[in-house]
DNA sequence: CCGTATCTGGATAAGTTTATCCACATATAG
DNA sequence: CTATATGTGGATAAACTTATCCAGATACGG
């Protein structure tokens, strides 16, 4: 449901983030985030270009949030690469699918809806937070991995 | 957020639902759906095989839904040709990210829920009634329409 | 000023989704 | 039985996303 690069850059933002604001490099963020370097260092232009990061070029740069982790949602990010686009109006254009196609793209859009308001509601911030005993996802990612064996 | 085949599958269903249970031609659910006739095909063949409709060769032949549209739910369509994949595990694979990357990936699991929520109660019969005075959305593609001459 | 670390961005390739074309199988009407 | 309407499915192309490579610009440390 979301590509690719919004996930990459999520992560990013998220490592970004948990730095302590001291700055970033691409090739760390790369590494924590298990993100191709060289994919990243685009998503993280956009990022920078999109107002979301501060990118330091030269020894000792690296990137930093341009906007307050308790700020800052996780509908910014996502927004900023690959945005959700709403459905505003009937993707047919006409008139006729007033009775027949719209309930449809009613509901879809009302979907999109849902999604946005969570991403939205979601503060990057809220993300860092250690809160011990509830990691149910990575816990049963080591099993798998275990298993997998 | 959904994909083009996933929105053609859905604008074909409602159409077949639609079409009073007499069974409607791949030509005439893509002339009225607005969908590419070769691509449908292929998209119609996938339902087929999922079970959501019945295809009928040779002359009179078409499509038919398979269950009934009080019962078949948007979630039923969209599964058939185009997962919604809900994140179980962390991507990452790392129990180092216990803390640091899964509450991201628990908040978008999340968002997938609601999603899967949605489409999993919205039955397509529920898309097909006459509901006169709301039709926002196609009254505006019409209005755009207009505008954009 | 020099050397190195770092971001920037263009070029290209690989992979996936979407679209098109067309020969073939199948069923019905007459 | 023949002719025609229809779904099936393989081959191919076009478009888009994701990934990789690498030369260049920029900034800092010494």
């Amino acid at each position: 449901m979301l590509s690719q690069t919004a996930e990459y850059a999520l992560r990013a933002i998220v490592t970004i983030a948990q730095s302590e604001g001291a700055g970033i490099t691409a090739r760390d963020i790369a590494r924590e985030s298990q993100v191709p370097l060289d994919y990243l260092s685009k998503v993280l232009n956009s990022l920078a270009r999109a107002g979301i990061v501060n990118a330091q070029r030269g020894r000792g740069g690296g990137f930093t949030l341009a906007i307050p982790a308790s700020t800052m949602t996780v509908l910014d990010v996502v927004n900023a690469v690959d945005p959700i686009r709403r459905i505003r109006s009937c993707p047919l254009r006409l008139r006729a699918h007033a009775t027949r196609m719209c309930p449809l793209h009613r509901k879809l859009d009302h979907a999109l809806a849902l999604v946005e308001d969570a991403f939205r509601s979601t503060a990057i911030g809220s993300l860092c937070e250690d809160s011990p005993g509830r990691h149910a996802l990575c816990e049963e990612a080591h099993h798998v991995a275990i298993a997998s064996r």
